[in-house]
DNA sequence: TGTACATCAGTGAACGCGCGTTCACTGATGTAC
DNA sequence: TGTACATCAGTGAACGCGCGTTCACTGATGTAC
Protein backbone atom coordinates (compact mmCIF):
# COMPACT_ATOMS: atom_id res chain seq x y z
CA UNK A 1 0.00 0.00 0.00
CA UNK A 2 3.26 2.55 0.70
CA UNK A 3 3.87 1.82 -3.62
CA UNK A 4 1.86 4.70 -4.65
CA UNK A 5 3.81 6.67 -2.00
CA UNK A 6 6.94 6.22 -2.45
CA UNK A 7 8.96 7.15 -5.72
CA UNK A 8 10.33 5.22 -7.72
CA UNK A 9 14.35 5.67 -8.26
CA UNK A 10 14.12 6.24 -11.61
CA UNK A 11 10.29 7.00 -12.80
CA UNK A 12 9.27 5.88 -15.54
CA UNK A 13 8.16 9.26 -17.27
CA UNK A 14 11.74 10.52 -16.36
CA UNK A 15 12.11 10.70 -20.70
CA UNK A 16 14.02 14.44 -20.43
CA UNK A 17 16.74 14.59 -17.56
CA UNK A 18 15.11 17.70 -16.28
CA UNK A 19 12.63 15.36 -14.23
CA UNK A 20 14.07 16.00 -11.21
CA UNK A 21 13.03 16.15 -7.14
CA UNK A 22 9.34 16.87 -7.58
CA UNK A 23 8.82 16.18 -11.22
CA UNK A 24 9.49 18.32 -14.13
CA UNK A 25 8.41 21.64 -12.37
CA UNK A 26 9.85 24.55 -14.41
CA UNK A 27 7.51 22.43 -17.64
CA UNK A 28 4.40 22.02 -15.01
CA UNK A 29 5.04 26.09 -14.38
CA UNK A 30 4.97 26.75 -17.77
CA UNK A 31 1.58 24.88 -18.16
CA UNK A 32 0.06 26.18 -15.32
CA UNK A 33 1.02 30.10 -16.63
CA UNK A 34 -1.01 29.07 -19.78
CA UNK A 35 -3.96 28.29 -18.07
CA UNK A 36 -3.89 30.96 -15.72
CA UNK A 37 -3.20 33.06 -18.77
CA UNK A 38 -6.32 32.01 -20.79
CA UNK A 39 -8.20 32.20 -17.63
CA UNK A 40 -7.50 35.46 -16.33
CA UNK A 41 -5.33 37.62 -19.14
CA UNK A 42 -1.96 39.08 -18.66
CA UNK A 43 -2.94 41.60 -16.27
CA UNK A 44 -4.51 38.73 -14.16
CA UNK A 45 -1.12 36.84 -13.94
CA UNK A 46 0.50 36.83 -11.19
CA UNK A 47 3.70 34.48 -10.30
CA UNK A 48 2.01 33.18 -6.95
CA UNK A 49 -0.97 32.95 -8.74
CA UNK A 50 0.59 30.04 -11.39
CA UNK A 51 2.47 28.62 -8.33
CA UNK A 52 -0.86 28.20 -6.73
CA UNK A 53 -2.17 26.87 -9.72
CA UNK A 54 1.04 24.51 -9.81
CA UNK A 55 0.56 23.31 -6.67
CA UNK A 56 3.69 24.45 -5.20
CA UNK A 57 4.96 27.58 -2.51
CA UNK A 58 5.21 30.86 -3.84
CA UNK A 59 8.96 30.45 -3.77
CA UNK A 60 9.30 27.64 -5.87
CA UNK A 61 9.41 29.32 -9.38
CA UNK A 62 12.34 31.16 -8.43
CA UNK A 63 14.39 27.99 -8.51
CA UNK A 64 13.02 27.93 -12.20
CA UNK A 65 12.87 30.88 -13.54
CA UNK A 66 14.92 34.41 -12.43
CA UNK A 67 11.65 36.60 -12.22
CA UNK A 68 8.49 37.13 -13.47
CA UNK A 69 9.67 38.33 -16.84
CA UNK A 70 11.31 35.03 -17.32
CA UNK A 71 8.26 32.71 -16.90
CA UNK A 72 6.45 35.13 -19.50
CA UNK A 73 9.13 34.32 -22.10
CA UNK A 74 9.17 31.00 -21.24
CA UNK A 75 5.40 30.88 -22.11
CA UNK A 76 6.02 33.32 -25.04
CA UNK A 77 8.74 31.10 -26.37
CA UNK A 78 6.17 28.08 -26.10
CA UNK A 79 3.59 30.24 -27.98
CA UNK A 80 5.87 31.20 -30.98
CA UNK A 81 6.64 27.42 -31.35
CA UNK A 82 3.14 26.65 -31.46
CA UNK A 83 2.32 29.06 -34.09
CA UNK A 84 4.68 27.70 -36.43
CA UNK A 85 3.66 24.32 -35.37
CA UNK A 86 0.11 25.03 -36.49
CA UNK A 87 1.31 26.88 -39.92
CA UNK A 88 3.20 23.95 -41.02
CA UNK A 89 0.46 21.66 -40.10
CA UNK A 90 -1.83 23.57 -42.35
CA UNK A 91 0.30 24.41 -45.31
CA UNK A 92 0.86 21.68 -47.84
CA UNK A 93 3.25 20.75 -49.99
CA UNK A 94 4.23 23.16 -53.05
CA UNK A 95 5.35 26.38 -51.37
CA UNK A 96 4.18 28.29 -55.12
CA UNK A 97 1.00 27.80 -54.59
CA UNK A 98 -2.33 29.85 -53.03
CA UNK A 99 -3.33 27.00 -51.26
CA UNK A 100 -0.48 26.61 -49.50
CA UNK A 101 -0.22 30.18 -48.40
CA UNK A 102 -3.51 29.93 -47.43
CA UNK A 103 -2.69 27.33 -44.76
CA UNK A 104 -0.17 29.39 -43.57
CA UNK A 105 -2.71 31.96 -42.87
CA UNK A 106 -5.54 29.63 -41.99
CA UNK A 107 -2.47 28.30 -39.14
CA UNK A 108 -1.46 31.89 -38.21
CA UNK A 109 -4.97 32.94 -37.50
CA UNK A 110 -6.51 29.50 -36.02
CA UNK A 111 -3.54 29.70 -33.31
CA UNK A 112 -4.99 33.17 -32.33
CA UNK A 113 -8.48 31.65 -32.26
CA UNK A 114 -7.50 28.79 -29.96
CA UNK A 115 -4.91 30.99 -28.14
CA UNK A 116 -6.11 34.52 -27.64
CA UNK A 117 -4.35 35.57 -24.40
CA UNK A 118 -0.85 33.64 -25.66
CA UNK A 119 -1.44 35.83 -28.60
CA UNK A 120 -1.64 38.97 -27.16
CA UNK A 121 1.21 38.13 -24.37
CA UNK A 122 3.12 37.13 -27.61
CA UNK A 123 2.65 40.58 -29.15
CA UNK A 124 2.23 42.67 -26.27
CA UNK A 125 4.58 45.46 -25.07
CA UNK A 126 6.56 43.39 -22.91
CA UNK A 127 9.06 41.84 -25.41
CA UNK A 128 8.94 44.75 -27.74
CA UNK A 129 12.40 45.27 -26.33
CA UNK A 130 13.41 42.14 -26.07
CA UNK A 131 17.31 42.45 -26.05
CA UNK A 132 17.14 40.14 -22.62
CA UNK A 133 15.04 37.73 -23.97
CA UNK A 134 16.88 37.31 -27.80
CA UNK A 135 16.18 33.93 -28.30
CA UNK A 136 12.91 34.40 -28.37
CA UNK A 137 13.19 36.59 -30.78
CA UNK A 138 15.02 34.15 -32.83
CA UNK A 139 11.97 31.57 -32.09
CA UNK A 140 9.41 34.39 -33.27
CA UNK A 141 10.90 35.16 -36.79
CA UNK A 142 10.35 31.61 -37.45
CA UNK A 143 6.93 32.33 -38.32
CA UNK A 144 7.66 35.28 -40.19
CA UNK A 145 10.43 33.45 -42.32
CA UNK A 146 7.96 30.55 -43.28
CA UNK A 147 5.61 33.56 -44.52
CA UNK A 148 8.53 34.91 -46.81
CA UNK A 149 9.15 31.93 -47.83
CA UNK A 150 5.98 31.26 -49.44
CA UNK A 151 5.27 34.55 -50.71
CA UNK A 152 9.19 34.50 -52.35
CA UNK A 153 7.78 31.26 -53.97
CA UNK A 154 4.47 32.38 -55.44
CA UNK A 155 6.37 35.61 -57.14
CA UNK A 156 9.61 34.19 -58.88
CA UNK A 157 11.50 36.94 -60.40
CA UNK A 158 10.19 39.49 -58.29
CA UNK A 159 12.53 41.89 -56.62
CA UNK A 160 13.73 41.70 -53.37
CA UNK A 161 11.56 44.79 -52.54
CA UNK A 162 8.42 43.48 -54.51
CA UNK A 163 8.44 40.47 -52.17
CA UNK A 164 8.62 42.54 -49.16
CA UNK A 165 5.97 44.71 -49.94
CA UNK A 166 3.91 41.17 -50.53
CA UNK A 167 4.97 40.09 -47.26
CA UNK A 168 4.26 42.68 -44.77
CA UNK A 169 1.36 42.77 -46.92
CA UNK A 170 0.54 39.10 -45.93
CA UNK A 171 1.16 39.64 -42.98
CA UNK A 172 -0.46 42.87 -41.78
CA UNK A 173 -4.03 40.84 -42.72
CA UNK A 174 -3.55 37.45 -41.01
CA UNK A 175 -2.24 39.54 -37.94
CA UNK A 176 -4.80 42.47 -38.56
CA UNK A 177 -7.34 39.94 -38.72
CA UNK A 178 -6.07 37.18 -35.88
CA UNK A 179 -6.12 40.49 -33.34
CA UNK A 180 -9.85 41.82 -34.56
CA UNK A 181 -10.89 38.14 -34.26
CA UNK A 182 -9.26 38.04 -30.46
CA UNK A 183 -9.99 41.53 -29.25
CA UNK A 184 -13.86 40.48 -30.26
CA UNK A 185 -13.95 42.78 -33.02
CA UNK A 186 -15.08 40.76 -35.93
CA UNK A 187 -17.06 37.88 -35.87
CA UNK A 188 -15.34 35.05 -37.84
CA UNK A 189 -16.80 31.99 -36.74
CA UNK A 190 -16.94 29.75 -33.68
CA UNK A 191 -14.80 26.84 -34.73
CA UNK A 192 -11.75 26.01 -35.58
CA UNK A 193 -13.65 24.97 -39.07
CA UNK A 194 -14.92 28.00 -39.43
CA UNK A 195 -12.26 29.94 -38.86
CA UNK A 196 -10.07 28.38 -41.49
CA UNK A 197 -12.91 28.54 -44.09
CA UNK A 198 -12.49 32.64 -43.10
CA UNK A 199 -8.72 32.68 -43.27
CA UNK A 200 -8.91 31.07 -46.83
CA UNK A 201 -11.77 33.93 -48.29
CA UNK A 202 -9.37 36.62 -46.39
CA UNK A 203 -5.90 35.46 -47.87
CA UNK A 204 -7.54 35.32 -51.04
CA UNK A 205 -7.84 39.22 -51.66
CA UNK A 206 -4.17 39.44 -51.84
CA UNK A 207 -2.76 39.30 -54.85
CA UNK A 208 -0.02 36.58 -54.21
CA UNK A 209 -2.48 34.35 -53.92
CA UNK A 210 -5.04 34.85 -56.74
CA UNK A 211 -3.09 32.73 -59.35
CA UNK A 212 -4.38 30.07 -57.07
CA UNK B 1 -0.90 92.00 -7.16
CA UNK B 2 -3.64 89.86 -5.81
CA UNK B 3 -4.85 90.29 -9.48
CA UNK B 4 -3.75 86.97 -10.57
CA UNK B 5 -4.83 85.00 -7.23
CA UNK B 6 -8.07 85.94 -7.20
CA UNK B 7 -10.14 83.93 -10.41
CA UNK B 8 -12.33 86.01 -12.15
CA UNK B 9 -16.45 85.27 -11.63
CA UNK B 10 -16.96 83.75 -14.90
CA UNK B 11 -13.21 82.97 -16.21
CA UNK B 12 -12.59 83.57 -19.54
CA UNK B 13 -11.59 80.16 -20.66
CA UNK B 14 -15.32 78.71 -19.13
CA UNK B 15 -15.78 77.77 -22.26
CA UNK B 16 -17.86 74.52 -21.09
CA UNK B 17 -20.24 74.31 -18.16
CA UNK B 18 -17.79 71.49 -17.02
CA UNK B 19 -15.29 74.60 -16.01
CA UNK B 20 -16.23 74.52 -12.10
CA UNK B 21 -14.33 74.79 -8.42
CA UNK B 22 -10.31 74.12 -9.51
CA UNK B 23 -11.04 74.05 -13.14
CA UNK B 24 -11.81 71.36 -15.86
CA UNK B 25 -10.37 68.58 -14.00
CA UNK B 26 -12.17 65.74 -15.46
CA UNK B 27 -10.90 67.07 -18.66
CA UNK B 28 -7.74 67.19 -17.15
CA UNK B 29 -7.42 63.78 -15.98
CA UNK B 30 -7.80 62.59 -18.85
CA UNK B 31 -5.32 64.31 -20.63
CA UNK B 32 -3.25 63.30 -17.34
CA UNK B 33 -3.77 60.02 -18.46
CA UNK B 34 -2.83 60.28 -21.97
CA UNK B 35 0.09 61.42 -21.24
CA UNK B 36 1.00 58.66 -18.06
CA UNK B 37 -0.19 55.89 -20.38
CA UNK B 38 2.03 56.85 -23.66
CA UNK B 39 4.90 57.49 -20.93
CA UNK B 40 4.32 53.95 -19.13
CA UNK B 41 1.53 51.87 -20.76
CA UNK B 42 -1.72 50.39 -19.94
CA UNK B 43 0.35 48.31 -17.29
CA UNK B 44 1.81 51.10 -15.68
CA UNK B 45 -0.75 53.31 -15.09
CA UNK B 46 -2.48 53.78 -12.17
CA UNK B 47 -5.08 56.28 -10.83
CA UNK B 48 -3.01 57.55 -8.26
CA UNK B 49 -0.46 58.04 -10.80
CA UNK B 50 -2.78 59.93 -12.85
CA UNK B 51 -4.04 62.18 -10.25
CA UNK B 52 -0.16 62.72 -9.08
CA UNK B 53 0.35 64.01 -13.04
CA UNK B 54 -2.69 66.27 -12.56
CA UNK B 55 -1.70 67.77 -9.52
CA UNK B 56 -4.05 66.72 -7.73
CA UNK B 57 -4.85 64.24 -4.38
CA UNK B 58 -5.34 60.54 -5.50
CA UNK B 59 -9.06 60.81 -3.99
CA UNK B 60 -9.72 63.78 -6.24
CA UNK B 61 -10.31 61.72 -9.60
CA UNK B 62 -13.53 60.03 -7.23
CA UNK B 63 -15.41 62.73 -7.87
CA UNK B 64 -15.26 62.38 -11.81
CA UNK B 65 -14.97 59.11 -12.05
CA UNK B 66 -16.93 55.71 -11.01
CA UNK B 67 -13.33 54.17 -10.74
CA UNK B 68 -10.07 53.71 -12.28
CA UNK B 69 -12.28 51.69 -16.36
CA UNK B 70 -14.52 54.48 -16.23
CA UNK B 71 -11.26 56.80 -16.60
CA UNK B 72 -9.67 54.29 -18.85
CA UNK B 73 -12.87 54.24 -21.01
CA UNK B 74 -12.65 58.06 -21.15
CA UNK B 75 -9.51 58.07 -22.33
CA UNK B 76 -10.37 54.85 -25.10
CA UNK B 77 -13.80 57.03 -26.05
CA UNK B 78 -11.33 60.29 -26.96
CA UNK B 79 -8.69 58.05 -28.75
CA UNK B 80 -11.72 56.32 -31.06
CA UNK B 81 -12.49 59.75 -31.57
CA UNK B 82 -9.19 61.19 -32.72
CA UNK B 83 -8.96 57.69 -35.00
CA UNK B 84 -11.88 58.85 -36.72
CA UNK B 85 -10.70 62.48 -36.87
CA UNK B 86 -7.29 61.30 -38.29
CA UNK B 87 -8.59 59.04 -40.54
CA UNK B 88 -11.31 61.86 -42.05
CA UNK B 89 -8.45 64.48 -42.34
CA UNK B 90 -6.62 62.12 -44.67
CA UNK B 91 -9.27 60.94 -46.97
CA UNK B 92 -10.18 63.44 -49.53
CA UNK B 93 -13.08 64.14 -51.49
CA UNK B 94 -14.87 61.36 -54.11
CA UNK B 95 -15.58 58.10 -51.91
CA UNK B 96 -15.40 55.86 -54.79
CA UNK B 97 -11.52 56.42 -55.30
CA UNK B 98 -8.63 54.13 -54.63
CA UNK B 99 -7.44 57.33 -52.76
CA UNK B 100 -10.05 57.56 -50.96
CA UNK B 101 -9.68 54.64 -49.42
CA UNK B 102 -5.80 55.18 -49.03
CA UNK B 103 -6.51 57.88 -47.03
CA UNK B 104 -8.25 56.58 -45.09
CA UNK B 105 -5.83 53.87 -44.20
CA UNK B 106 -3.01 56.09 -43.34
CA UNK B 107 -5.09 57.88 -41.06
CA UNK B 108 -6.09 54.62 -39.50
CA UNK B 109 -1.99 53.84 -39.12
CA UNK B 110 -0.38 56.90 -38.44
CA UNK B 111 -3.17 57.40 -35.75
CA UNK B 112 -1.15 54.08 -34.51
CA UNK B 113 1.79 55.34 -34.79
CA UNK B 114 1.53 58.42 -33.60
CA UNK B 115 -0.37 57.08 -30.11
CA UNK B 116 0.69 53.53 -29.75
CA UNK B 117 -0.11 52.59 -26.23
CA UNK B 118 -3.40 54.34 -26.17
CA UNK B 119 -4.07 52.52 -29.59
CA UNK B 120 -3.15 49.52 -27.82
CA UNK B 121 -5.43 50.51 -24.74
CA UNK B 122 -8.62 50.66 -27.80
CA UNK B 123 -8.19 47.55 -28.57
CA UNK B 124 -7.19 45.39 -25.65
CA UNK B 125 -8.99 42.87 -23.71
CA UNK B 126 -10.06 45.29 -21.34
CA UNK B 127 -13.49 46.75 -23.46
CA UNK B 128 -13.73 43.74 -25.34
CA UNK B 129 -17.01 43.00 -23.68
CA UNK B 130 -17.66 46.11 -22.72
CA UNK B 131 -21.09 45.91 -21.78
CA UNK B 132 -20.61 48.57 -19.01
CA UNK B 133 -19.35 51.09 -21.87
CA UNK B 134 -21.76 50.89 -24.54
CA UNK B 135 -21.30 54.37 -25.55
CA UNK B 136 -17.69 53.38 -25.96
CA UNK B 137 -18.58 50.83 -28.35
CA UNK B 138 -20.66 53.41 -30.11
CA UNK B 139 -18.17 55.67 -30.80
CA UNK B 140 -15.69 53.23 -31.77
CA UNK B 141 -17.75 51.90 -34.79
CA UNK B 142 -17.58 55.56 -35.85
CA UNK B 143 -14.11 54.39 -38.07
CA UNK B 144 -15.53 51.05 -39.13
CA UNK B 145 -18.77 52.87 -40.80
CA UNK B 146 -15.97 55.57 -42.63
CA UNK B 147 -14.34 52.27 -43.87
CA UNK B 148 -17.28 49.78 -45.04
CA UNK B 149 -18.60 53.40 -46.64
CA UNK B 150 -15.94 53.80 -48.53
CA UNK B 151 -15.41 50.00 -49.13
CA UNK B 152 -19.07 50.10 -50.29
CA UNK B 153 -18.70 53.13 -52.42
CA UNK B 154 -15.80 51.64 -54.34
CA UNK B 155 -17.49 48.28 -55.29
CA UNK B 156 -21.00 49.56 -56.90
CA UNK B 157 -23.54 46.90 -57.52
CA UNK B 158 -21.26 44.51 -55.00
CA UNK B 159 -23.68 41.95 -52.73
CA UNK B 160 -23.70 42.81 -49.32
CA UNK B 161 -21.47 39.74 -48.63
CA UNK B 162 -18.59 40.79 -51.10
CA UNK B 163 -18.84 44.01 -49.45
CA UNK B 164 -18.17 42.09 -46.31
CA UNK B 165 -15.28 40.69 -47.61
CA UNK B 166 -13.62 43.43 -49.00
CA UNK B 167 -14.36 45.81 -45.99
CA UNK B 168 -13.20 43.04 -43.40
CA UNK B 169 -10.00 42.37 -45.50
CA UNK B 170 -9.07 46.03 -45.76
CA UNK B 171 -10.29 46.50 -42.03
CA UNK B 172 -7.22 44.08 -41.14
CA UNK B 173 -4.91 44.71 -43.25
CA UNK B 174 -4.52 48.22 -41.88
CA UNK B 175 -5.20 47.06 -38.33
CA UNK B 176 -2.35 44.36 -38.63
CA UNK B 177 -0.03 47.03 -39.66
CA UNK B 178 -0.67 49.16 -37.28
CA UNK B 179 -0.16 46.42 -35.01
CA UNK B 180 2.74 45.48 -36.23
CA UNK B 181 4.50 49.07 -36.06
CA UNK B 182 3.49 49.26 -33.04
CA UNK B 183 4.72 46.47 -31.23
CA UNK B 184 8.00 47.14 -33.05
CA UNK B 185 7.45 44.04 -35.31
CA UNK B 186 7.86 46.00 -38.41
CA UNK B 187 9.84 49.57 -39.33
CA UNK B 188 7.83 51.45 -41.44
CA UNK B 189 8.75 54.36 -40.91
CA UNK B 190 9.93 57.18 -38.64
CA UNK B 191 7.91 60.05 -39.64
CA UNK B 192 4.38 60.58 -40.03
CA UNK B 193 5.18 61.09 -43.59
CA UNK B 194 7.30 58.06 -44.14
CA UNK B 195 3.92 55.90 -42.44
CA UNK B 196 1.73 57.80 -44.73
CA UNK B 197 3.94 56.64 -47.82
CA UNK B 198 3.88 52.77 -46.22
CA UNK B 199 0.49 52.88 -45.81
CA UNK B 200 -0.38 53.87 -49.63
CA UNK B 201 1.65 51.38 -51.01
CA UNK B 202 0.42 48.56 -48.50
CA UNK B 203 -3.55 49.57 -49.26
CA UNK B 204 -2.55 49.57 -52.67
CA UNK B 205 -2.23 46.30 -52.39
CA UNK B 206 -6.08 44.99 -51.82
CA UNK B 207 -8.35 44.75 -54.61
CA UNK B 208 -10.83 47.61 -53.52
CA UNK B 209 -8.53 50.24 -54.36
CA UNK B 210 -7.11 48.66 -57.65
CA UNK B 211 -9.22 50.63 -59.71
CA UNK B 212 -7.39 53.59 -59.06
C1' DT C 1 -26.08 94.46 -0.92
C1' DG C 2 -25.68 91.16 2.96
C1' DT C 3 -26.40 87.00 5.36
C1' DA C 4 -27.46 81.89 5.84
C1' DC C 5 -27.33 77.77 3.89
C1' DA C 6 -26.86 73.94 0.52
C1' DT C 7 -23.82 72.05 -2.72
C1' DC C 8 -19.91 69.89 -4.15
C1' DA C 9 -14.94 69.54 -5.68
C1' DG C 10 -11.26 69.21 -3.34
C1' DT C 11 -7.87 67.09 0.87
C1' DG C 12 -5.22 63.77 3.77
C1' DA C 13 -5.36 59.75 6.42
C1' DA C 14 -6.52 55.20 6.53
C1' DC C 15 -8.39 50.42 5.08
C1' DG C 16 -7.10 45.93 3.39
C1' DC C 17 -5.01 43.53 -0.35
C1' DG C 18 -2.13 40.88 -3.36
C1' DC C 19 2.00 41.32 -5.31
C1' DG C 20 7.28 40.33 -6.41
C1' DT C 21 10.96 38.93 -4.12
C1' DT C 22 14.18 37.38 -0.34
C1' DC C 23 15.53 34.58 3.46
C1' DA C 24 16.84 30.87 6.42
C1' DC C 25 15.32 26.43 6.55
C1' DT C 26 14.42 21.33 5.33
C1' DG C 27 14.61 17.19 3.30
C1' DA C 28 15.28 14.25 -0.67
C1' DT C 29 18.66 12.92 -4.25
C1' DG C 30 23.22 11.95 -6.27
C1' DT C 31 28.12 11.06 -5.55
C1' DA C 32 32.76 9.93 -3.45
C1' DC C 33 35.07 6.80 -0.83
C1' DT D 1 26.90 -2.30 0.37
C1' DG D 2 27.30 1.47 3.69
C1' DT D 3 28.37 5.95 5.29
C1' DA D 4 29.38 11.06 4.84
C1' DC D 5 28.73 14.85 2.41
C1' DA D 6 27.45 18.17 -1.26
C1' DT D 7 23.75 19.66 -4.02
C1' DC D 8 19.59 21.62 -4.86
C1' DA D 9 14.42 21.80 -5.33
C1' DG D 10 11.29 22.50 -2.33
C1' DT D 11 8.84 25.26 2.12
C1' DG D 12 6.79 28.98 5.03
C1' DA D 13 7.42 33.32 6.97
C1' DA D 14 8.51 37.82 6.20
C1' DC D 15 9.96 42.35 3.74
C1' DG D 16 8.27 46.55 1.71
C1' DC D 17 5.44 48.43 -1.83
C1' DG D 18 1.95 50.66 -4.51
C1' DC D 19 -2.47 49.99 -5.46
C1' DG D 20 -7.91 50.94 -5.56
C1' DT D 21 -11.05 52.70 -2.79
C1' DT D 22 -13.45 54.81 1.32
C1' DC D 23 -14.02 58.14 4.87
C1' DA D 24 -14.72 62.26 7.47
C1' DC D 25 -13.28 66.65 6.65
C1' DT D 26 -12.72 71.49 4.57
C1' DG D 27 -13.38 75.32 2.08
C1' DA D 28 -14.89 77.69 -2.04
C1' DT D 29 -18.96 78.57 -4.97
C1' DG D 30 -23.84 79.37 -6.07
C1' DT D 31 -28.48 80.46 -4.49
C1' DA D 32 -32.56 81.99 -1.64
C1' DC D 33 -34.26 85.49 0.93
Amino acid sequence: MTMAKKPAKKPANASKSAAYHHGDLKRELVAAGRRVLEESGVEGLSLRGVAREAGVSQAAPYHHFADKDALLAAIAAEGFAGLSAEMAKRSSGAKNSGAHMGGLGAGYIVFAFENPELFRLMHGPRFAVAEKYDDLLVIASESFTMLRDGVAACLPGASDADIDTACTAAWSLVHGASMLIVDKRIEAGSTVEEIAAFADTLTSQLPVSRPR
